[in-house]
DNA sequence: AAATAAATAATAATCATTCCTATTATTATT
DNA sequence: AATAATAATAGGAATGATTATTATTTATTT
């Protein structure tokens, strides 16, 4: 027996989502739900929070953002590609960077015959703004 | 002018205390704090979930224990050598893998003039258990 | 054994996030 | 342009993980 299933999901346009992209999209600092909110509600007073959680997750789906969690709260980068984190322990930033050695794949595979997808780094020291001179 | 604090902090005995250590001792598959709730209750009917935490946080200051977030929940790891994860996205399990590969420290001090301190990778993929033939 | 202060149990509070529902807004159809 | 269908919203309640509060208990010192 054949099932088909037609997932037919209409997606409309709404000004909060566009808002909402938009802000991700101008933000660098990898903004938590909370921040996309206050920064949508000075054009949309009425926004609610639960439409930014929603919004957020359905452009997660889509894959036009990210999500990253920080310790335990979620943030959100407009960046797409695969990428990497620097977050300085004194000052909290988040600093991207693109670390394109892939030859971990390949050995994880073979040592523990574990299937790769992707790697999630989180690099923490500290930024030069807050280094020590050494 | 020098300044000297002396902080006295003497910490006590604790049953409670004992028993949550020897918990995550002895266990690897890196409890949440409720598991091992769950775990000392059957030996401390009457200890209480904050007492978990609190005790977590202590251990995890006197570096007795390791603290992980897998997305937004705090897990608990006797290993307090440093090590990662891979992850599988299947049935959740966390394996410990230890990458030697210490290269990209000078490498993005060098690039982005960032002290590292640590590497907190999360690799997430499917394990054997999981994986499709390839 | 009495005095002390750290640790506890129980519970309230908090914070991030998700869920619920009556109402509103978008889009397709007449 | 009006109508119908239904996705999206605002507002608020609910949830789940974690932290804070406080009266009581317990380990240690005197």
């Amino acid at each position: 027996m054949i099932i088909i299933y037609f997932l037919i999901f209409a997606v409309r346009f709404s000004h909060q989502r566009e808002k909402i992209r938009e802000i991700v999209y101008n933000t660098n600092s990898h903004p938590t739900a909370d921040k996309i909110f206050l920064e949508a509600k000075k054009s949309i007073p009425k926004i609610s929070l639960g439409t930014v959680y929603r919004n957020l997750k359905q452009l997660e789906i889509s894959g036009e953002i990210k999500t990253i969690y920080d310790d335990n709260i979620a943030r959100y980068d407009w960046n797409t590609e695969p990428h990497n984190h620097l977050k300085c322990k004194n000052c909290g930033d988040l600093i991207d960077i693109v670390l394109k050695d892939k030859s971990i794949h390949p050995k994880i595979k073979k040592d523990f015959k574990f299937n790769v997808d992707k790697v999630e780094m989180f690099i923490i020291g500290t930024c030069k703004k807050h280094a020590k001179q050494t």
